[in-house]
DNA sequence: TATTAATTGAAAAAGATTTTCAATTAACTC
DNA sequence: GAGTTAATTGAAAATCTTTTTCAATTAATA
């Protein structure tokens, strides 16, 4: 678990300095388990920082970005959602199209098919994109849906 | 193969009016093979149709995609790019992150993978998002890069 | 405590997307 | 082919989102 306070170290250690403002958007980001947009993020961090202004905001998520701490979610709208990275290494995300809930494994072996898809296609591939996308627990028994297993809308 | 005309077929048949600009953005969509953002297709629209509106392009991609008809790719820096639904079913992209170009596929054998995430997560998978992005022969040729597979940056 | 380079925030600029509304026109009827 | 009608168009304005600029502030170091 990447406690606010590891984040701030790490921010540190890179020779960045640590700001007041620079905290309160660590701690927003680091406290939520939804993904966030700048936006969000900026309205959150008003409330314990009021007066930082929204490109401290912009600016601080480049940098998080920047230091691969954080990660992107694909949204239908837009990619503009940040989560911060939880496990460290190669991971993927299973989202909750309700609540924005985002649940991580890290388990994808995507290797075999990868090859076929590389000599069928001749493509040198650099890099996967994957995201299963649902109802987590929590909305699915709000909603009162189903079973927890089904193939349906594909991204 | 979505020929431009089979594409106008369906916007009649769905009770929409064809409009030589809804002409234009059909053929200039149907015609790439790279995935175009609104202001790209804006522009290649314009000179065969010069005078066409910014908000007719915005309204007719709006429409393609309401009618699933086109597919959007995700890249890094956003996901407002399109690009023609040419296998009219379940499929995937690869991605040339040099020159943008889309190549698809069908196979995707992900239940496997899907039945495990759903029971670890609690979550009522409704879809998956999977591309593969990597540069693509030419490209390849082009920049003088290795062999076809490798294992690298991940999304 | 003084120094210095990084950081901040207000304001303006730049972009992207959506809304509004009067004028135009594709599709249909006769 | 002309008339009717509802859908469509495009200019302009309104909204949003993101980036740039620059003078003032401040964290980190000595």
């Amino acid at each position: 678990m990447m406690t606010s306070e590891k984040l701030a170290n790490i921010i540190r250690g890179r020779g960045y300095k640590l700001t007041p403002q620079r905290r309160a958007v660590l701690r927003v980001i680091a406290r939520s388990r939804d993904h966030l947009t700048p936006g969000a993020i900026y309205e959150r961090v008003r409330k314990e920082h009021p007066g930082i202004g929204l490109v401290t905001v912009y600016r601080m998520l480049e940098l998080l970005a920047d230091l691969n701490l954080t990660c992107r979610v694909h949204t239908e709208d837009g990619c503009r959602s940040y989560l911060m990275r939880r496990p460290s290494g190669h991971h993927h995300h299973i989202m909750c199209t309700s609540c924005g809930r985002v649940v991580d494994f890290t388990k994808c072996d995507l290797s075999e098919l990868q090859q076929r898809v590389s000599e069928k296609s001749g493509f040198k591939i650099e890099g996967h994109l994957l995201q299963f996308n649902g109802l987590c627990q929590e909305c699915r028994e709000k909603t009162g849906a189903g079973g927890p297993f089904r193939t349906g809308k594909v991204w």
